[in-house]
DNA sequence: GTATGATTCAAGCATTCGTTTTAATTGTTT
DNA sequence: AAACAATTAAAACGAATGCTTGAATCATAC
């Protein structure tokens, strides 16, 4: 039944498999540990708790894509000179819709929607830990490159890349549904240049005049 | 203890806010009739099960947003003629946005946010009918105001359009934190300006010359 | 005032949850 | 072969879940 893999790994495989499928909370170690032929008593005895395993599951994968991104940006930084807003865009968005049709990667991508609507108190943390050095670097690189927009318009503009890029990796089937099989979500290359030509002119657009924040 | 309202009304406000603030599965039916002062088989009395109680949160608030969006979309088409980009946005954000700050209201546009990533069964049937309508209508909208843009192309960026709206609506406190406290999301009428000149630059982008898919 | 239907109540149902415990089983070292 | 630590296994723990039951309470009509 079991591969050759050890139980710890197969317990953060199926964990995953089985998050991104229904839910964290709807997830019990019980079908975790079924699906993956090991006893019950192995996920607090590799972990310790559930939220542990979950803390696995995530940081496993996040670190590499984020490590992905930051290599990524330096490169495109260290030309010298302004920064286009597809290049940062294609090293924000590139790491992680690629890995989207990655067998192993897949899951987890799926996964990684969820994890900003589900706010459970491990993963807050672990989350915040993970992103505040992407969130600085990717901010202040764009605001770099849009001269003419005040700087809380670029965190918000890329707040929305942001939000335009979860909705299209959390449910890719989803696109598929409400376009009547018109898009094909399977298609990365294209729907990577769809993405970034939108947020680019997006965040390219003139700066609006909304009084009130600071300039 | 409790006011005026009758009970079956105060567990559907009860459960909204549970809902919102923990999400549906975390949220057990002891935590909301504890709350609205009812007894535990109030629920099965008046509703019959949890899953028609959720039902109930959704569709009373989601109809609302719906008709007024078609209505606002109906009356800038009375006018004949191409209708602006601008007005499509204001006619799907509008409705929703607006209430994000109503307090009755503030508690489910929170809760939409979370609809999207917890396939629960008894909603995403429920989901799929209330938004069938809206999807398709926004949808011929833009292409025919868009003509420069392949239909299919329409749909991707109208999925982005939603993508960043349900990620400012879900957590309105996100943006503020990850800005360091520049960004301040409870001025909704900057707040939807802003998505509304970002969101029109990116559906206005010139036509991606990807292959493959139905031009 | 009493009968009738609608509503609320306390108590318990079976099931599932994350976790713990204790014993059996491995694999490695001496 | 014996000893030891690492791992797995079976069983049970208390608590929590959605749901059901049958009696008590309330309101309204006769």
């Amino acid at each position: 039944m079991r591969g050759t893999t050890s139980t710890r790994e197969r317990l953060i495989d199926t964990a995953e498999r089985l998050y991104a499928r229904h839910g964290l909370e709807a997830t019990s170690l019980r079908s975790i540990t079924a699906e993956a032929g090991a006893n019950l008593a192995a996920i607090h005895y590799h972990f310790g708790s559930k939220g542990a395993l979950t803390q696995e599951v995530f940081s496993r994968r996040l670190a590499p894509i984020n490590r992905e991104r930051l290599a990524m940006l330096d490169e495109a930084e260290a030309e010298g000179g302004a920064v286009s807003l597809e290049s940062i865009l294609e090293a924000f968005l590139g790491p992680a819709l690629r890995r989207s049709v990655e067998p192993d990667y897949a899951d987890f991508i799926r996964l990684m929607g969820r994890m900003y609507s589900e706010p459970s108190e491990s993963l807050q943390e672990l989350i915040g830990r993970q992103f505040e050095e992407i969130i600085r670097r990717f901010s202040s690189a764009l605001a770099r490159t849009l001269t003419h927009i005040p700087a809380s318009e670029v965190h918000w503009r890329f707040h929305f890349c942001v939000g335009s890029m979860v909705h299209t990796i959390s449910d890719p089937a989803r696109i598929q549904r409400v376009s009547g099989g018109l898009c094909d979500p399977s298609d990365v290359e294209g729907t990577t240049a769809r993405l970034i030509s939108f947020l680019a002119a997006g965040l390219n657009a003139p700066a609006t005049s909304v009084d009130g924040e600071a300039s």
